[in-house]
RNA sequence: CGGGGCGUAGCGCAGCUGGUAGCGCACUUGGUUCGGGACCAAGGGGUCGGGUGUUCGAGUCACCUCGCCCCGACCA
């Protein structure tokens, strides 16, 4: 009991102190490892090994849709980066710059890239000519640097992994259209991959990206009720185009700018996954994302056949999942907190009792829920057991998200609404900025996004009392 | 970048008014154990974040610096 005790005391209770929570996760789970570098993480197998799960289907996903790979350079020429006014000023406080090779001193200093729109651009004006070339569908698997104040692991870092996708379209309607097809690849890809519920919307004029006509976001809710903003799309018109010269020739014959969009996921999203479904236990990831979906704990090992019947099962389950297993001579108590706070979303219990009895013992990650199997059926039940997790967690997230989501039909609810209950509110807005930026003063809140869903709270923005344009999703954020 | 806190073994910590570093866990070896963090025995591991100063002598005092954590402003 006392060791029980001691053991829970090495992860902060979540609702004592939420932050050191998260960082107690990524430390005990061996996500990340902090480095040398100010804000820059090591990223330790099993965390990259998630990226690596995001990586897999998202990737599968682009190609699909007809994207291809690329890879741009690390570096940016500072006369290149400033072709594009607003994007430029969007950036400039977070680069890092090169300015020597050995020990001479540049001509001209590059920056290290934040993101790739320029090197895309220059890129685009070179190898389009001709409405055949379009469109270009292009992405890139790499990191960005942005110098950030303050950091945390995954959430905020200094340097971090992401996928940015930079397409060139004919026209307005097809880049448009694009954009949206990507925000919906990556709300379905959050919901159903990573079982995290996502509201999807436009950013006010505010919120969007340096450069963009519009930025198109999928806005999630943490566990402490602060909102993250887990993927962005954006239609840059042909802003960029005009910047940088990027035209092409229709089929009769004249000279048009192309329509251009980017959009990115990052490695952010793990920090979505811990903290959208972890608990005091430790982390809970789920099935589809899992590095190791079942990890089999033989029961006293010494005895005669365990090992062996334990071994057999790691290969029959390899067949239909992830499977590990631990044979190490650690007490079995151990490995269970250990594999809980890993996040696996099954243990496989075997031992000899259950020899003699021709069954296993499966409990999923999320309830705790103990189940009694037949090893004759084991394949199908791991299966079944996974898919229901899966759709569980997703639905306990939704849940969570419902319940602190709340409206607020005049500033007094609403500022009450910010101060005392975590959580996304739903509110109208007249659309001005100069509401937005109050909201923010008087309640400590600021726009996540105009929803597609619309809903009418009332007519009146919440701020000003002028007409009201849109609901609004307003809340705390990482 | 402002306000607060913390840097001593891999992790968590103790180390008093200055006297040359310790505890628990982890690790290594051998043995016994195994259905919710086992036990016995024997071992290994430290430029006390870094620098400068005060002092006969600094983990301890002063100043500087770096890093981490938390709360705000800025951002994926």
């Amino acid at each position: 009991m006392g060791k029980q005790k001691k053991f829970v005391e090495e992860i902060t209770p979540m609702d004592e102190d939420f932050a050191k929570w998260y960082t107690d996760i990524v430390k005990k789970a061996e996500l990340t490892d902090y480095s040398s570098v100010k804000g820059c993480m090591i990223i330790r197998p099993y965390g990259y090994a998630i990226w690596e799960n995001i990586q897999k289907v998202l990737d599968q996903k682009f190609k699909e849709t007809g994207h291809e790979n690329v890879y741009m350079p690390m570096f940016i020429p500072e006369s290149l980066l400033q072709k594009e006014k607003d994007h430029v000023k969007g950036f400039a406080p977070e680069v890092a710059w090169v300015t020597h090779g050995g020990d001479e001193e540049l001509t001209e200093k590059l920056c290290v890239r934040p993101t790739s729109e320029t090197l895309f651009c220059e890129h685009y004006a070179k190898i389009i000519q001709s409405y055949n070339d379009l469109p270009k569908k292009y992405n890139q698997w790499c990191s960005v640097v942005r110098w950030e104040k303050t950091t945390r692991p995954f959430l905020r870092t200094t340097e971090f992994l992401w996928q940015e996708g930079h397409t060139a379209h004919a026209t307005e309607e097809e880049a448009q259209k694009e954009t949206i097809d990507i925000l919906n690849i990556y709300a379905d890809f959050c919901e159903n991959v990573l079982a995290m519920p996502v509201v999807k919307g436009q950013k006010t004029e505010k919120e969007k990206f340096a450069g963009a006509n519009a930025t198109y976001t999928i806005e999630s809710l943490m566990h402490d009720g602060k909102a993250l903003q887990s993927g962005t799309s954006h239609n840059f018109g042909d802003n960029f185009a005009k910047a940088f010269n990027i035209q092409y020739t229709d089929k009769n014959g004249e000279l048009k700018y192309v329509h251009q969009t980017s959009w990115g996921m990052t490695t952010r999203l793990i920090g979505a996954i811990i903290m959208v479904h972890g608990d005091d236990s430790g982390l809970k990831l789920p099935p589809k994302i899992a590095p190791t979906q079942v990890m089999i704990v033989p029961i006293a090992l010494h005895k005669e056949g365990v090992t062996e019947k334990a071994l057999e099962l790691k290969d029959r389950i390899s067949k239909v999942a992830r499977v590990g297993i631990d044979i190490s001579d650690k007490m079995p108590g151990w490995k269970f907190n250990e594999y809980e706070m890993k996040g696996i979303p099954v243990r496989l219990e075997i031992g000899p009792k259950d020899i003699e009895k021709n069954q296993v013992v499966l409990v999923r990650r999320d309830t705790g829920k103990k189940t009694f199997v037949s090893i004759d059926e084991i394949e199908t039940k791991v299966v079944e057991l996974l898919d229901d997790i899966q759709s569980s967690m997703l639905n306990s997230a939704r849940e969570h998200r419902d319940e602190n989501t709340y409206t607020a039909a005049t500033l007094d609810e609403f500022i009450n609404i910010a101060q005392n209950k975590p959580g996304f509110i739903k509110a109208m807005w007249c659309g001005d900025t100069a509401c937005e930026e109050k909201l923010k003063e008087v309640a400590g809140v600021s726009s996540r996004c105009i929803p597609f869903k619309q809903e009418q709270i009332s007519d009146k923005c919440i701020c000003c009392g002028r007409d009201a344009k849109h609901m609004v999703y307003w809340g705390k954020a990482y």
